[in-house]
Parts: structure tokens; C-alpha cells; sequence
DNA sequence: ACATCCCTCAACAAACGGTTGAAGGTTCGG
DNA sequence: CCGAACCTTCAACCGTTTGTTGAGGGATGT
């Protein structure tokens, strides 16, 4: 009994089952036609993936594994991202629902607020997010982008927009439309209405210290409503797809 | 006069003149302090610079050269992008057209809709996140935390309730009260609404590969909006705090 | 039994991103 | 005109990243 089951081991990624490094290869080699049992060795060498052990030894992959393996070749593929970057979002990730003692604050404010260190124009946002042209003026005249104004009347974009664009590029591209994103918009409007209300008497005041103290108060809020947004959606989802 | 010319060396980035290559070192340090002139010349046999050359044989660094180098080692530095990539970077730009560029993917939705692995009781949280266990009660009265219910009738908090519970606490020290967590949770709902939308018909699909597809998308798009958020929050507050 | 898979561990290696040093020319102030 | 402080090229060297290869041996499936 206990050995058919050993040996029973479906290979469809949905069945319940582990699949050996063989299989894992065989399975991707759609995608990734280079993939080589050695690398994906390498990858658990380096902290990246880190596959149960059957009694002898062997790795046992499951489709857990298996959709993070490709996550990591999707990323050096389509971003160039050495491991140790790829590692670390990895870990960012598991700590956003993970997350040990650490974590008691968010990032530091020159991190959240540095001073723009980009400077695009519309046309390189475009190319930058993959984003259609005329899209940008709607978002634009959404609030969703807020360019600044050059003296030659022209729009000048940071790094804020670009992660923004892109966010938009890509829920334009799985079928939302502007309606959508203006939603999302409003929700982040409510959120700085009343993280302004929490910090403004500090802002306003003219010593640099208080600034300086509602700086970093707005930064750590601000990212906790974002984390507590993200934790209730995340939430809600999970639910749904809990069989 | 041609040699008072060649003597009279403006030092600002603003001036007409050129720059030899300790000149660009110095002028660079501030944002790239281990910027050598090693690398400026590496990077020229690289292909990424072709600064002019005096008369000499000296390289002569124009403006645009200073600004084309802040830009390749902003890229390396904020994108971890090779030389080679940011070299085709700067051609496709040079050239006038741009390829689309990959979209850029979230967290594989193994992590983001990861099976629980956490089973924490109401105290448990509670001391996790520093969180008052009366205030418990009420996050989930507010649909906040959705924590399942063991067959005693405890709840169970799993890893993502954790992180929720830890933001809500982090803004409750801040002085939000839950009026504001509330509007934080509606605009979850929203988005939930906007996302199960998009993807239910695919999720209700028997085919086990549809619904993979369908969580994939979700998690991807979920993460999408999340990260739109949040990025227009942060460009809001981020105008807000510009002098 | 025997092919085929899997394991570890060590050695190797190609590419990347530079640094270092030798040998020598240029510029500038005194 | 000299010396200090620049600049030049070129070749050799270096650490890190990202794996591959091979030896030696165990596990699995038919």
C-alpha cells in the first residue's frame, strides 16, 4: 500500500504529487529550453529554491517549487536580475506574509521620498512601461500621473511615474480599463487625505526637525496602509481560492 | 586667444566647456563615490562613451557625455542592468525607436496565495503583532482580519492575517483610529470586487489549468493594483513634502 | 541484473566588471 | 626649464557570478 503510493506520481503540474529533477527539467523545457539538472542544483547551492528530500536523498519538487523556479528564470531572462536581487525579492515577498519580529517599521523616508533621481519625457515613459502614448495624457488628467512642468511647457516624469506606468501598463493589459485604475486612484487619494490630516500641523511648521519627524511619520504610515491594503486584498483572494 | 580658450575651463555642468576625466571623477563623486577613472575608461572600450579626444590625445568630456555616464551608472546601480543592456539601452534610444520592453511580472502567485503555514490563536496574534486583543475583535468585525474557525469555535490567524494585523497596529500607534483602517479595507474591497470579476469565469472553469491561469493572473494583477496604489499615494505625498 | 536515474563534492571555466602597473606623453606653475 | 600632477595605452591580473563537468557511488524501475 504504502509503496504504490510511493510510486504512483502523476505528472501534471495541478496533480498532488513531487516531481524529481528530471521531470522538473523536462516540464520546463518549453519555456526554457537551456534549463540543466546542474543549474537548478545551483539555484538550491545558492539559497534560491530549497525542494524537500525524499528518504534517500532525492529532491522532490512540488508545484510550489516548480512555479518559483520559473519565476527566477523568468526574471534573469526578461530582467537581466542577478540571483542575489532575485533571492531578495523572494524573501521580501515571503516576509509580507511571513514576516518574523522584523519589519517593525517600514523604510526609511529618503528611501520612500527620495528626491527624483529620473527624468523622463512622455514619449520614454511610454517605452518604459510599454505603455500607449495617448494613455498617458488620460492618466494624466486621471491624477494618476503627476509629471512636473518644464519651463518649455513639457512634461518631466520620475521613477514614482514609472512604477506607476507600469503598474498601469500592466492592468491595462489583463483587461481593465481606465475606470478601473481611477477607482484605485481614489482609494490612494483617500488614504493621503488622511495621512495629511495626521501629519500636516507637523509639516507645516517651520522647524526642520518637526519636518524632518512628519517626514518619517508619513513615510512609515504611508507604508503600512499600503501593506495593511495589500494584507486585506491578499486576504479576501486567498479565501476565494481556498478549494 | 585660442589659448586663453583652451586655459579657461568652466567647472560648472552648466558651462560650454569640456571636462577631462579626473575633472568628471570630481564631479561625479557626490552620487558615485567609488567612481574611478578606471571605470570611465572601461566603460568607453566597452562602447557605452565615445568621448572626443584633444588634440593631445585627452578625452574631453562634454556635458551630454557627463549626463550620458549619471545615466549608465544609475542604471547599474538602481536596475542592476549589464553593460551590454544598458549599451543597447542607450543605441535603441540613439536610434529614435524603442522596442517594447518585457512587462514586468509580479511575485510567482505561489507566494502570493501560498497555502497557509502559519496557525496562530487570538493571543498569539495579538502578542505577534503588539496589538491590543480587544482591538482584534474589532478588525474582524470590520472584515479585516478573516481568520478561519477550528472546530472549537477559536479562530485561526494564518501568515497573512499577521502582517495585516502588524500594519493595523502600526497605524493605530500613528493615531489612525479604525474609522481609517474601514476606508483602507473598502478600498480592498474594490479592488477585490474589480479582480474577481476579471478573473471569475476562469476560477469556476473545472480545467485544473484554466484555474492555475486564472491564479496566476490574479496574483499578478492583484499585485499590479497594489503597487499602483501605492505609487500614487507615494507621488501625491512625494509632491506634497517638495519645497 | 542492468540501465537509468539520482546524489555529493571538487575542479574547472567563461564572462563580467573592473584594477593595477609599466612606460611614457602633456600641462602648468614657478 | 624643471618637476608635480595630470593624462595616455596596453597587458596582465583579479574577484564574482553563473554555471558545467566528472568522479565516485547510491537508488529506482523492468
Amino acid at each position: 500500500m504504502a509503496k504504490s503510493e510511493r510510486l504512483a506520481r502523476p505528472v501534471s503540474i495541478t496533480g498532488r504529487s513531487t516531481r524529481s529533477i528530471g521531470e522538473v527539467i523536462t516540464f520546463l523545457r518549453d519555456e526554457f529550453p537551456e534549463l540543466s539538472v546542474s543549474k537548478i542544483r545551483f539555484l538550491e547551492t545558492q539559497g534560491l529554491i530549497d525542494p524537500q528530500r525524499s528518504q534517500s536523498g532525492y529532491r522532490e519538487f512540488t508545484d510550489d517549487d516548480l512555479r518559483r523556479i520559473q519565476y527566477v528564470l523568468r526574471e534573469q531572462r526578461d530582467h537581466f536580475l542577478p540571483l542575489k536581487v532575485i533571492k531578495a525579492k523572494l524573501q521580501a515577498w515571503e516576509a509580507g506574509t511571513k514576516s518574523g519580529p522584523a519589519a517593525e517599521s517600514g523604510p526609511p523616508a529618503d528611501i520612500y521620498f527620495a528626491e527624483p533621481t529620473e527624468a523622463l519625457d512622455a514619449s520614454e515613459l511610454a517605452t518604459a512601461c510599454g505603455l500607449d502614448p495617448d494613455v498617458i495624457g488620460d492618466l494624466i488628467s486621471l491624477g494618476i500621473l503627476r509629471p512636473r512642468t518644464s519651463s518649455r511647457g513639457t512634461w518631466i516624469f520620475d521613477e514614482v511615474d514609472r512604477s506607476v506606468g507600469h503598474a498601469a501598463a500592466r492592468l491595462l493589459d489583463r483587461g481593465l480599463d481606465l475606470r478601473h485604475l481611477r477607482s484605485i486612484k481614489l482609494g490612494a487619494d483617500r488614504e493621503y487625505d488622511v495621512l495629511i490630516q495626521l501629519a500636516g500641523p507637523l509639516l507645516r511648521h517651520n522647524n526642520p526637525e518637526s519636518r524632518q519627524r512628519a517626514t518619517d511619520i508619513l513615510a512609515d504610515t504611508a507604508h503600512a496602509a499600503s501593506q495593511l491594503q495589500e494584507g486585506v486584498l491578499k486576504g479576501r483572494l486567498r479565501a476565494e481560492l481556498r478549494p
